[in-house]
DNA sequence: CGCTTTTGACCGGCGC
DNA sequence: GCGCCGGTCAAAAGCG
């Protein structure tokens, strides 16, 4: 250990005082000078570990010069990763506080929804009970216990069986969308209902007439509505959290691409059905249309898309019974037509045999532009919160000050957003479809058996280049 | 072996 | 009444 070549170097690279290698001082002085040399910066601590041990101190120095190469190089790169785990950790909390503030802004949000909506309802009510009150005074019908249009489109189809009267199997679930609901007029029922009303409005002569007059185009709402999804894919079916099984499949007219027909089979006797058709004119296009309302508690994947088409067919119930443009007259304000379905975009169908409402994801706008668009036209797409482009990367209320900051033009288009978004539950569930298919639903639903995704194995995965661009344009074929 | 997919047959609505 | 077309059924085949 005591290496005369060691210790020449030592002197000629840190010229020290004469030692007494045998005094107590004197082996201190040369711990101190070797660890001054050999050792990099931060490395004092083992040094002090080494003199709390006592003993061989001196041989401690020497030893740290012998191998000198290897050990600073270990030392090094001991630091390195030292560094490295302390910034992975910094790294690790900032995601944790982000992950926890991000939490607390959709806890936020989730409760600001919740209030306005249950603001909105009252004044929904209070509105329709105007308009019954109107109706009353011009026809003199009574329509005590009738139920509100609002009620109808929160409980669907099966609300409107117990409308009936009447009762249908399983699989007629929208087939029961008989009894129209205009938003603007009250319940409306339909000539093949108006027969087997259980409340005798049908007998007024004055509601018959009204209805014959606007049951129209050729009575689409005695029909199943649908709901049709358009998103650009490359995959056979777009995921939607759903189990389906394929039980036919045809050549369409008019398009080389076969239709595959689909069905629910995440419950038995769910009359749940979809078609999948490539859009003829542009292959990249997928069309899904569904049917019908589940029977069975949804995982929250297939929640989004199935609230979406409920909401969309209830809308389209509600709205496409006169003319597209009951769409834009609609009085109860629960529908926000004049903003977002315009009449530009709202055409009814007359090619289907039933009435759709098309999800149009195909479309590079972003709805919450076109809404910012038209509600300050005078705003400069480059001055929106949003990219007039993609996916809006924060919510207006997630934003933050940054955005609040560009003054009060753009607090305005922020709160008319918000506004807009919090009381139109079809547009926030449309949001919620239209983020989730972009987003990619969760695949566990495919487990044993499933058929979510079919063989070919092709789906939807987060951040992949096939998904379809976001828009959630809505348009009535 | 059980489930899914495939595919031709069948049925009902609609237009002529 | 007939034919077309969309939608569904069900037996056979495929697959894990």
């Amino acid at each position: 250990m005591d290496r005369p070549q060691d210790m020449a170097l030592l002197r000629l690279r840190n010229p020290i005082k004469e030692v007494d290698f045998f005094s107590q001082n004197g082996r201190q002085d040369v711990t101190e000078a070797g660890a001054g040399v050999a050792s990099p910066k931060g490395h004092e601590e083992e040094e002090e570990n080494a003199l709390a041990r006592g003993g061989a101190s001196v041989n401690t120095g020497l030893y740290l010069l012998t191998v000198n190469s290897q050990a600073s190089q270990a030392v090094v790169e001991e630091e390195k990763s030292k560094h490295k785990f302390s910034a992975l950790r910094i790294e690790l909390n900032r995601v944790r506080d982000e992950n926890r503030r991000l939490r607390s802004m959709l806890d936020q949000l989730t409760e600001s929804y919740t209030a306005l909506h249950s603001q909105l309802l009252p004044a929904v009510q209070q509105k329709e009970h105007e308009i019954y009150r109107w109706q009353d005074g011009k026809t003199g019908v009574a329509r005590q216990g009738e139920p509100s249009a609002h009620q109808i489109m929160e409980h669907g189809p099966a609300r409107m069986r117990m409308i009936h009267g009447n009762s249908e199997d399983g699989d007629g679930e929208h087939s029961s969308s008989l009894n129209i609901i205009s938003s603007d007029r009250g319940i409306i029922p339909s000539a093949e209902t108006q027969h087997s009303q259980v409340d005798g409005s049908s007998e007024n002569p004055n509601l018959t007439q009204e209805t014959s007059s606007t049951a129209t185009p050729s009575d689409l709402s005695n029909r199943r509505a649908r709901v049709s999804v358009r998103a650009r894919s490359d995959a056979p079916m777009i995921s939607d959290g759903c189990q389906w099984r394929k039980y036919g499949q045809k050549m369409a007219k008019g398009n080389p691409c076969p239709r595959a027909y689909y069905r629910c089979t995440m419950a038995t006797g769910c009359p749940v059905r979809k078609q999948v058709q490539r859009y003829a004119d542009d292959k990249t296009v997928l069309i899904t249309t569904y049917e019908g309302k589940h029977n069975h508690p949804l995982p929250p994947a297939a929640k989004a898309m199935a609230n979406t088409t409920s909401a969309a067919a209830a809308m389209l119930l509600s709205g496409s019974t006169t003319s597209k443009d009951s769409l834009v007259a609609s009085a109860n304000g629960f529908l926000h037509p004049h903003i977002l379905y315009d009449s530009t975009m709202a055409t009814l169908s007359a090619s289907t045999s039933f009435p759709t409402i098309t999800l149009d994801l195909t479309k590079s706008a972003n709805p919450i532009q076109q809404l910012l668009q038209r509600a300050h036209p005078t705003v400069s797409p480059l001055q929106m919160p949003f990219p007039i482009y993609g996916l809006p990367q924060k919510l207006p209320s997630m934003v933050g000050p940054q955005t609040l900051q560009h003054g009060p033009r753009q607090q305005a288009v922020v709160e008319s957003v918000t506004a807009a978004i919090t009381t139109d539950p079809n547009f926030t569930a449309a949001l919620t479809a239209a983020i989730t298919s972009i987003m990619g639903a969760p695949t566990s639903s495919t487990g044993a058996g499933g058929s979510n995704v079919p063989s070919a194995g092709a789906h939807m995965v987060p951040g992949s280049p096939q998904l379809p661009k976001p828009c959630t344009t809505f348009s009535l074929n």
